[in-house]
DNA sequence: CGGAACATACGTACCGGTCAGTAACATTGC
DNA sequence: GCAATGTTACTGACCGGTACGTATGTTCCG
């Protein structure tokens, strides 16, 4: 009885928790554009006040939903990367073959991140800096894996690859289950192959 | 003097046309949801009712839009093939050349048929249905492509192309001039040539 | 020829609803 | 008491969409 515990284990959440909940929910099922406050505040049954307390500006909300989404992005990568360690060729099929389980699981939408920059094309817009920013992080990632695999052109392969991986995301919102997403580990292994230094060289 | 022009030089331009125009050039720099009705009407110079008398909603109107993109992008596809008559590898080279300029000459904004499907993730939307149609019928078409490439799978290898074209969409409006989708030609190229049959091959 | 009758094409003015955002105040719980 | 939250009501702008009036022919009849 003499616990007082710091972190209740029922947590009572503060509405700023639970304002960020649902607004993850509904900006990655419909998209941000075409969620407003009310739905957001509704479903997370606080009220408005206590969203413009949390946040700014729905604006803000957004580009916070996204900063979120972006750790989440990082750390499926991570344990993707976590089943080949210190194999990149094999850390890329591992990604491919865990976002197609993703998309198999339903409600599967696509990549936030790109989706956010669709939807808002103005570059000043907080959300779009966010995508902006973390898809350079993402392509410096995989020219950084293109050289570590012995690439010949490490910038072409590490393009290459991304090239391949938002297609990936873009499709499967688009055909679902079974669309050409499936193939996304075969054809980046391929492409990596057909991309590698030759064993041996001469001169 | 006896000229009487069923189709006068000076067209008047209907009202549906200039409201086609004017949805046009917004609806791809700022997408769908994001431009009003009303400034449609006043960059075209009509007035609402206008709009409603040749569209039955706004969502006709975009559905409409895209239908009209889908046809324009055909256009620059047959012109791309154009330049490497009965040899697809060569067709699919020229095409993603063609992309690259498209890019530089600024105002590019990716797909509009892909933007409108992330836009409106609900089936049941019209633009997305077109969307969604124009995107089978792609993917059809690169298989149909990598098939007369002579490619060991060729339904793979389409859908590897179109992750690549996809790819290179997005990442085009996300990074600019000097995105991933430079390297979008060669990588494709590099992709079709791994996934070829043996020229020749015993058993 | 003159002129109703009609269709076409367009504008004025407005609808109810929703948008993001806020002000002022009451309530709860540590 | 103090901090976090809820309650209620509101703003001005904008949303997609519409009822209704008007200008300009074109057609057909006498």
């Amino acid at each position: 009885m003499a616990d007082h515990p710091t972190l209740p284990p029922q947590a009572p959440k503060r509405a700023a928790d639970r304002i960020r909940e649902s607004a993850r929910e509904l900006f990655y099922a419909q998209g941000i554009r075409a969620v407003g406050v009310d739905q957001i505040v509704t479903k997370a049954g606080v009220t408005k006040p206590s969203l413009y307390r949390a946040f700014p500006s729905k604006d803000a909300l957004a580009a916070d939903y996204l900063r979120t989404y972006d750790e989440g992005f990082w750390q499926r990568f991570e344990e993707a990367a976590a089943e080949a360690p210190g194999d990149p060729r094999g850390q890329i099929r591992a990604f491919f073959a865990r976002h197609r389980s993703r998309v198999n699981n339903n409600l599967y939408r696509g990549c936030a991140l790109t989706n956010a920059a669709v939807e808002y094309p103005d570059a000043d817009h907080p959300a779009r800096k966010v995508a902006e920013e973390a898809k350079t992080a993402l392509r410096t990632r995989l020219r950084q894996m293109a050289m570590e695999m012995g690439a010949r052109d490490p910038e072409a392969l590490g393009d290459g690859l991304m090239l391949i991986m938002e297609g990936a995301f873009v499709t499967s919102q688009l055909f679902g289950k079974g669309g050409p997403a499936v193939v996304a580990a075969e054809m980046a292994d391929r492409l990596i192959e057909a991309s590698l230094k030759p064993a041996e060289t001469a001169d």
